[in-house]
DNA sequence: CCCGTGTATCGACGAATGTCGAATCAGAGG
DNA sequence: CCTCTGATTCGACATTCGTCGATACACGGG
């Protein structure tokens, strides 16, 4: 079983703690590069934001100036890290985010303050 | 005056509350695509967690299989993405950890919670 | 003033990335 | 079964990125 990125991270060790490790890194350097897009950026937003939690690709789309296919694309680099979840219902499919993927980014650069608990 | 990234985002306006409008996404992408690699993650983590808040660029360099240049490459990426900052002392040039810009960052990711004051 | 050492910049190159149009797949409804 | 619509995959392309070696810059010390 290969370790999940909770397990090496853990629930608290803010960047400023102590170095992270090489494995660590690549981890989390997974992470942040796909928050590194603003067009990815704004997709987990207005997904993150939707009522109810999800978000229909069919309202995703209309919101940017770029293609369908690209969409899609940006769509599936966010799934492959992590941060969102999608489901086909019918015709239509729905993403909603992970909120426990971006706590564990959010913690970790929280520097010098105390985790709440 | 341009606007500073501070008030753009606002002190507590997580990802989930509301969308982010183009701009917004654009200069928050800038951030995490500086923390999209894992060299820069680790000069990042090495430089805030050093004692004294400050590390020289001396002391970075052993640690990684890059060569001199890269690792100057990737310390002025972070640099320029506002996340260290560099200062020359003699011959040495020590770099340090914004602490803000990285809160900045994490509140912007940290959904659902509270803020903490 | 000239080295020697620590950093940074430059120029180049292969790899990865963002984007598109065309083609394909998945379901719903005649 | 066919077709229409929503979503993804595929193939291609220009751009960006990470890396290197060579070179240039900044200081301190003989």
């Amino acid at each position: 079983m290969v370790a999940e990125p909770a397990d090496v991270v853990g629930c608290c060790s803010p960047l400023a703690r102590e170095p992270l490790d090489a494995e660590q890194a690549v981890d989390l350097s997974r992470s942040f590069k796909a928050l590194g897009d603003p067009v990815r950026l704004r997709l987990l937003s207005l997904i993150a934001s939707h009522e109810g939690g999800e978000a229909c690709v069919c309202e995703l789309t209309d919101t940017f100036e770029v293609t369908g296919p690209t969409i899609s694309h940006h769509l599936k680099v966010l799934r492959e890290a992590g941060l969102i979840t999608g489901e086909r219902r019918g015709t239509w499919v729905y993403y909603r985010a992970d909120p426990d993927a971006l706590r564990r980014l959010s913690d970790v650069l929280a520097t010098g303050r105390p985790i709440p608990a």
